[in-house]
DNA sequence: AAACCGGGCGCG
DNA sequence: AAAGCGCGCCCGGTTT
């Protein structure tokens, strides 16, 4: 009952091969026969809109070219000669199709009415072909298109690699979750009631002030009744509580820690978001001006480590979760060319390298030197530690301090792939020239010195953060093509394919796509979590490690940069 | 009643 | 501990 709709399959990045009017629902089959055919790389005018439902059917495809996310890099990309064309078609400058709703869905028109309001892409075959050629257009005018085409395919298969964990989902074990909360809270409570422990606690606190009605959940209520206790502090945050050690204090800082936890991650969270074993988080490609992923909805970049031990996997399978050791500061040494910043951190802990190299006492000052570094400390142990790095890895400091002055003069940076950051605001502007005339009074000066300071932080940062995602994004793309590579349950090694069944082929995965195969599940900026059968948990171990040695290949080639894993294999995810 | 703001805190 | 970067979400409180 589908409506007509246009397909274009393109042969590589350029030839195009077919153009067809079919159904909606005709759809997942025409992909699967052409996919298993010449693996074409599909273009689609936004992943979300088209993706899911192929996944649902059981389709997966190997590459596409999302035009969405393509065209916000090209729009800013200042390798990009000629960005006027890409520029001015604004109507692709737009915010993704929503995914799915969480299982308790608001009621339809509500859903409809805020969708209303969301700009969103085109989706018709003619402007996905005037916006393709507009692209293509831009893309031959770069200085380095290599480096663009790198980055426009990763962003797109991260893209995939999005829709492909929101229909896996996250496997969840609800039982320990709950015994988790009841742990830290007590039972769950009737209805919106506090959960006893959460009482106690609080009655506790109210007892330690002598103040039987204070407010623990309103900031300025508490922070008067602590000024009545003769706890002064200027707010109510747990640093600067912690400074204090009247008896209140204790209890006050469980509290904030319980109300933290129920509120974000409760009882509520728990039914809205996990259903059937699975958490089904939204993540939005591309949602970080600097590349790096959002999330919107549930929460997926911010799931507590207290809970980790509810990521569970199936029984009979493995969980493999993997995270890169200081992916941001070997980002930097790699792009850098900083030779004794990569050999600090090749085969060891770059932290503790160094120590070793004796730049900095204790690993605790190493971390605290590179991430000053890296976001523009100047106070503080920061601010004395970082001018050591700057004798020891010229490099390295080079580049990031010559994109804070950059940032900070109102220009532009880009990271290694192209992706170039933002045009500072009109206001922000306006601040500089005014401060300039000649009737600028010292507080203009201040409010414009401080306004580029913090724009030349923003610049610097940009350039690592965004280059590190870049590696990660790579990291994923080359993960889910060998993952989707594996053996399923119960077939032996790669190559030994058993009858009727064609290992290498995405299409050929028939029924709930991720029921048989090791698949992401999770990704956090330098994190995965892969959901493998036990049997391939080894070889699912290995295709991470492969694709992160890949990663490094693509974007740094020979650079004597390694990006070394702390990997493990479990039927749970660890604890952090 | 809905939209917005800032504090606070979770994640990298 | 934060500091110095990037996020999202919840809450109470204020504005519209």
């Amino acid at each position: 009952m589908g409506s007509k709709i246009a397909v274009v399959d393109l042969d590589g990045a350029r030839t195009r091969i077919g153009s067809h009017h079919l159904d909606v629902d005709e759809l997942p089959a025409f992909v699967r026969e052409r996919e298993a055919q010449s693996r074409p790389r599909w273009v689609f005018s936004d992943t979300p809109n088209w993706y899911p439902a192929l996944l649902a059917a059981g389709v997966r495809i190997e590459r596409c070219s999302d035009l969405r996310l393509t065209h916000a890099i090209l729009m800013r990309s200042e390798l990009v000669a000629d960005r006027s064309a890409v520029a001015e078609a604004d109507q692709w400058d737009a915010d993704p199709v929503s995914a799915p709703a969480a299982p308790e869905a608001e009621a339809l028109f509500e859903v409809t009415e805020r969708r209303s309001h969301i700009k969103q892409v085109p989706h018709d075959i003619e402007s996905a072909l005037a916006e393709f050629a507009r692209q293509s257009t831009a893309l031959e005018s770069a200085s380095d298109p290599g480096r663009l085409r790198l980055l426009l395919a990763a962003e797109s298969a991260g893209g995939l690699v999005a829709a492909e964990m929101q229909a896996a989902g996250v496997p969840w074990d609800v039982d320990e979750h709950d015994r988790i909360l009841a742990e830290e809270l007590g039972p769950r409570p009737m209805g919106d009631a506090k959960p006893a422990k959460m009482l106690a606690v609080a009655d506790q606190v109210r007892a330690a002030l002598d103040d039987p009605r204070a407010n623990l959940d309103s900031h300025i209520k508490l922070l008067h009744s602590l000024h009545s206790a003769g706890i002064n502090v200027a707010s109510t945050s747990k640093w600067e509580l912690a400074e204090s050690d009247h008896p209140a204090i204790a209890p006050l800082l469980e509290y904030k820690k319980q109300s933290r936890l129920l509120a974000a991650n409760g009882w509520h969270w728990l039914d809205e978001w996990v259903s059937e074993g699975r958490y089904r988080p939204v993540y939005v490609p591309g949602g970080v001006v600097t590349g790096r992923w959002a999330a919107s909805g549930g929460g997926a970049l911010q799931i507590p480590r207290q809970l980790r031990p509810a990521l569970r996997a199936d029984p009979g399978w493995r969980l493999i979760s993997a995270d890169v050791a200081q992916l941001e500061p070997r980002a930097l040494a790699a792009m850098s060319g900083d030779r004794a910043m990569a050999e600090a951190g090749r085969g060891r802990d770059l932290y503790s390298g160094l120590v070793d190299e004796g730049i900095v006492a204790t690993r605790q000052e190493a971390k605290i030197a590179v991430l000053g570094a890296m976001y523009g400390s100047t106070t503080g142990d920061s601010g004395r530690l970082v001018p050591r790095l700057r004798t020891s890895f010229p490099a390295a400091m080079g580049l990031v301090d010559s994109a804070a002055e950059v940032g900070a003069a109102g220009g532009l940076v880009s990271t290694w792939l192209g992706r170039t950051s933002p045009v500072p605001s009109q206001g922000w502007r306006r601040l500089q020239s005014a401060s300039n005339q000649f009737d600028a009074t010292p507080a203009d000066e201040n409010r414009a010195r401080r306004a580029a300071g913090d724009q030349g932080r923003f610049t610097r940062n940009f350039v690592v953060q965004g280059t590190a995602a870049e590696w990660a994004l790579a990291w994923l793309a080359d993960l889910r093509l060998r993952l989707a590579r594996l053996p399923g349950v119960d077939e032996g090694n790669p190559g030994a394919t058993s009858a009727g069944e064609v290992t290498g082929h995405m299409a050929t995965a028939s029924g709930p796509v991720f029921s048989r195969r090791a698949h992401l599940v999770f990704f956090l900026h330098d994190e995965v979590i892969v959901h493998a059968p036990a049997q391939h948990a080894e070889a699912a171990a290995a295709a991470i490690r492969d694709a992160a040695a890949s990663a490094g290949k693509l974007l740094f080639g020979d650079a004597p940069v390694d990006f070394p894993l702390d990997l493990t294999i479990s039927e749970r995810a660890a604890k952090g």
